[in-house]
RNA sequence: GGGCGGUUAGCUCAGCUGGCCAGAGCACCUCCCUUACAAGGAGGGGGUCAGAGGUUCGAAUCCUCUACCGCCCA
């Protein structure tokens, strides 16, 4: 065994030897099962502290189900997260001075997939670092041949369905990026803007109306002026008209129809009559509750800015301004034309993109959406009956409102990197064609349009192309060729006729779906469902990144294939994740699951807190208050870096971490070690024997018991996700039960026993510790593993893989363990003396128990030797006839008295004061005792065991007394 | 505006369905380099459980209100 505790020696090898273990691979067919699907990390960062706590929270729980004995999977992989992944390469080439339009569609998605394995491989080799557990075998990416499969049949089941529309609708607009997002992507802040009263003169000449908005250059756009129909200002108006100012005669709507710049002054109950002056401006192309006006008053929808937030053309002499700059303009022309009424200071929420930071601009346009109405219902009965469980529990309603009240979900995005959308229009007859491989009869057919599906469908292709790509390194697999990971992962089928040039020919020919354009030149041919022609363009958006990600845990498991996997390791058993995501990505995956494999995605959703700094703020790079998880694990151990999160992660409640913290946990690996080389070393030719064999001592049998009791709780803490406490046992009874008592206590049958007893204590020593590693094993696996192999009896090759302990009835001796209990108060008692009394431990002095029965009498002196030397004594005697002696002080326990000498140190006057302290504690807590006692309600209404076990204490407290009464007499008596 | 959560020792937090004279780790004080461990051992001090009311034999725990802090949604 090591000399020192080297972590990184011991969690570098080991990481090395579990990275491709086969123990960590799941098997396919064997009940019960428990499986996990990482939450895939984006490609584009690098693994932070909250990764770190949710791969620790998901491998404790699939190391403690896999040494179970659990069928177990634990299934990693990656994100390609559209349009961050996208920002990070649109960076580097700003760096380069290019912009990816320069680069063009194709060349710059080369580029994203040039870059994505950095970042992606590095994350892996850190999850490998700080110990997860993951199947790397089954390594999915959400971009990978089989998941873009997975996603275009998601997608075209659900437009076939209706389920996915496209309609012109008001979106988030980022014109930064230039595309739209959802909902959920923008952040809402506060931000200083002012509030502008606007003059719009009436068409009669009979004055004006006063409109007040914080966004004056969307009055362009304006197509109504709106009041509150109950608001008496303003009911004669209703139908009148106003002159638009600024705004151009004519101006064209989306429909490509005239605009005049007279708009209607109408009623609707959604102005707020207390707002402003209780007219409001209703501009149904830039924001979203004038759009719905608009829709109920069928109002014209002006589009005033390009995609870029430059004002169009129906801006008429603001053309070309960016959105800010127009809004200065326009401004400063109304204050000239005399129409600017006043402006105040106003602050209100303004929304950004999540990503860019950008303000959103509410921009009316042509999207797809997501029927998630329908889809919601399903998604809401599984998680109200139960079939889900949210834990913990207080996120079933935050995810219930959500869901009762979800609106339609934006799935298109104006980028280049992600699934490009399985649409084609036919340019003869408009028809919106979706297609997946469906359509096509063999799995050859199958997979060259797969390969070309992405965006490539009319590219014209020889042999060798495609060979070429079917025999090239798989992105997520290099181990696997293309055409096996479309074999083996993808549709679990033989491609034969893909193999050779000859039989590729032989397909190519004999099918009806390609076509040979000249010299073995061929392109597959899509064609419009509605005409028949052969003139289709593929629809330019991709998708939402998260689209693909809510389709993760069956799509992984081979979907829409029926494979083997699905079928032994879906529903999976757990998701482990923060609440940042619940909208985004459970509820999704919550919705898509029941929607396509008729079953819940996963049966526990535990939701982890937020890793915050030592204040309580957010981490972040800009702050500089990050913790890094690889540098704490270089610098404390990955071991010790779980078991803190582990430690802090108490349900509900964010986890505040500091590096103390970590380094304290350090201190208990480095305990662990030591007991452990302790342990191993005095082991050395000794013959280790199983526990069933052995003649047990009181201690052994106190231990076994404690070790029971520690299970039992753990496992139970374990069960019910209460991660914080099961570190907390386990530490607990490691540290405190183990090292601080039962190793001191077999110290004198290890030096100075028998052989036999030698032989006993070590004989338990190494079974609890090697139970302990077990315990401690979810959390700590590196250090437990490498102790492990160097135990006497191993079960297993590895510990990973080694029986979780049961509870064992057998191994519980509830007296013992009491006595062993109550010994150690004695023990104390006697410290506490030596303590203050300022006596050196290296003093030994002259001891006398005097038990309180003949039972105790014995075990005392069974263990006499060893309390001899945890009580640093010269001399130890029991004696149940033991009278205090002038030159002792007498300690009180439960067990009986204890008299001490202090011969030629004993003061008396501050002994006095030492039991009369001691005293009025007891007597503090008679008095409790008795209050409770003596009230009749508490005796009659409280349960029986309550009322005992307080009488039993009055009893203890009384004796007490009596006996510190009758030692204070003595000593005043001197 | 609607909803959720928090407030317990100097610090970070446990305390589950009420029985605790309130616990842990770190920090602090005293003594000790005793042959597993000074990254340690032994002993110790420290809290009117945010405040006010209520329910109960009994409240840190349940209910109501107040104050402060945080988050989510609109």
């Amino acid at each position: 065994m090591l000399k020192e505790y080297n972590h990184n020696e011991i969690e570098t090898k080991w990481s090395e030897k579990y990275k491709n273990a086969d123990i960590f691979r799941g098997k396919p067919n064997q009940k019960p099962y428990f499986s996990v699907v990482l939450p895939p990390p984006n490609v584009t960062g690098s693994l932070h502290i909250g990764h770190a706590l949710n791969a620790t929270l998901q491998d404790i729980m699939v190391r403690y189900k896999r040494m179970k004995g659990f069928n177990t999977l634990w299934l990693p992989g990656f994100d390609h997260a559209g349009i961050a992944t996208q920002w990070v390469i649109v960076r580097e080439l700003q760096k380069e001075g290019i912009s990816r339009f320069d680069l063009g569609r194709e060349n710059f998605v080369k580029r994203v997939w040039q870059w994505v394995p950095k970042s992606r491989d590095s994350i892996k080799n850190q999850l490998i670092r700080i110990g997860a557990s993951c199947d790397w075998s089954r390594q999915r990416f959400t971009l990978d041949e089989g998941f873009s499969r997975a996603v275009r049949e998601a997608f075209v089941k659900l437009h076939k369905e209706g389920l996915i529309f496209k309609a012109p609708y008001i979106v988030n607009w980022d014109p930064k990026e230039r595309t739209a997002i959802s909902d959920l992507e923008v952040e809402y802040y506060e931000e200083k803007g002012k509030l502008w009263y606007i003059r719009y003169p009436l068409e009669d000449g009979s004055g004006y109306i006063v409109v007040a908005t914080t966004r004056p250059e969307t009055m362009l756009g304006d197509t109504a002026v709106a009041v509150n129909p109950n608001d008496e200002r303003y009911k004669h108006l209703i139908g009148k008209k106003v002159l638009l100012p600024l705004a151009p005669e004519e101006r064209t709507d989306i429909n490509g129809n005239k605009v005049s710049n007279l708009i209607p002054i109408i009623a609707d109950e959604y102005v707020d009559p207390a707002f402003g002056t209780g007219v409001v401006k209703i501009t149904p192309a830039h924001d979203p509750n004038d759009f719905e006006v608009g829709k109920r008053h069928n109002l014209p929808m002006v589009i005033v800015m390009d995609e870029g937030a430059y004002i169009n053309k129906n801006g008429g002499e603001f053309e070309g301004l960016y959105r800010y700059d127009a809004r200065k303009k326009i401004v400063e022309k109304l204050k000239e034309l005399g129409l600017l009424e006043k402006e105040e200071d106003h602050i209100h929420n303004v929304g950004h993109s999540q990503r860019s930071k950008e303000v959103i601009e509410p921009y009316l346009s042509t999207q797809w959406f997501v029927d998630t109405k329908k889809l919601a219902e399903k998604a809401i009965k599984v998680v109200e009956e139960g079939k889900i469980k949210f834990i913990p529990e207080g996120w079933t309603k935050t995810y219930l409102n959500w869901m009762y009240n979800i609106r339609e979900w934006c799935i298109s995005r104006q980028i280049w990197w992600g699934h490009r959308i399985p649409v084609w229009y036919c340019k003869d007859c408009s028809h919106i064609n979706s297609f997946n491989d469906e359509f096509l009869p063999t799995i050859e057919e199958k997979i060259i349009f797969n390969l070309y599906a992405d965006g490539k469908i009319n590219q014209i292709f020889c042999l060798e192309d495609i060979l070429e790509t079917l025999n090239q390194q798989n992105f997520t697999h290099p181990d696997k060729t293309n055409l096996q990971f479309y074999e083996e992962v993808v549709f679990l089928k033989k491609a034969d006729k893909l193999k050779t040039k000859q039989s590729l020919i032989e397909l190519l020919e004999n099918s009806q779906h390609f076509k040979k354009l000249y010299d073995e030149r061929y392109q597959l041919i899509l064609k419009c469902e509605k005409c028949g022609s052969e003139n289709l363009h593929q629809e330019e958006d991709v998708l939402d990144t998260w689209f693909s990600s809510a389709l993760w845990p069956f799509g992984t498991l081979g979907w829409p294939e029926k494979t083997q996997d699905l079928d032994t390791f879906y529903p999976t058993s757990l998701l482990i994740t923060g609440f940042d995501i619940i909208f985004f990505w459970v509820a999704r995956m919550i919705m898509m699951g029941t929607k396509f494999t008729d079953n819940v995605p996963f049966e526990d959703v535990y939701i982890h807190a937020l890793v915050r700094d030592e204040k309580g703020e957010k981490m972040s790079k800009t702050k500089g208050n990050v913790i890094d998880p690889l540098e704490m694990a270089e610098k404390y151990g990955a071991d010790a870096l779980r078991f803190t999160l582990t430690a802090l992660a108490a349900q509900g409640r964010d986890i505040r971490l500091s590096e103390k913290r970590i380094e304290g946990y350090k201190h208990f690996s480095n305990k662990i070690w030591n007991a452990s080389k302790f342990v191993l070393t005095n082991s050395q030719n000794v013959d280790i024997k199983p526990v069933e064999s052995l003649n047990l001592s009181l201690e052994d049998k106190w231990i076994l018991t404690a070790f029971e009791k520690t299970l039992e709780k753990s496992s139970n803490d374990l069960e019910n996700y209460r991660y914080n406490d099961y570190a907390n046992t386990i530490y607990d009874f490691f540290w405190h039960d183990y090292c601080d008592w039962y190793i001191e206590l077999t110290k004198e049958r290890i030096y100075k026993g028998s052989q036999e007893e030698k032989e006993t204590a070590l004989s338990v020593l190494n079974y609890i510790l090697r139970e302990s590693l077990k315990l401690l094993h979810p959390i700590m696996p590196f250090i437990t593993e490498e102790i492990y192999q160097y135990l006497p009896i191993k079960e297993t090759e590895f510990l990973a893989v080694a029986p979780y302990p049961e509870f064992r009835q057998d191994f519980v001796f509830e007296k013992e363990y009491r006595f062993v209990e109550d010994l150690k108060e004695m023990i104390v008692s006697i410290r506490t003396v030596r303590s203050d009394f300022n006596i050196e431990p290296t003093r030994k002095l002259n001891v006398r128990l005097k038990p309180s029965s003949k039972e105790i009498e014995e075990n005392l002196k069974k263990l006499a030797n060893q309390i001899k030397l945890l009580i640093k004594a010269e001399d130890l005697t029991i004696d149940p006839q033991a009278a205090k002696k002038d030159t002792e002080v007498v300690t009180v326990s439960k067990l009986g008295e204890s008299f001490i000498d202090l011969a030629g140190i004993l003061d008396i006057q501050k002994e006095i004061q030492r039991q009369e302290k001691l005293l009025q504690e007891v007597e503090k807590s008679i008095k409790i005792s008795e209050g409770k006692l003596s009230n009749e309600n508490f005796v009659n209404k409280a349960p029986p065991n309550v009322v005992e076990k307080e009488k039993q204490l009055y009893e203890e407290l009384k004796q007490k007394r009596e006996k510190i009464l009758s030692i204070l007499s003595m000593l005043k008596n001197y």
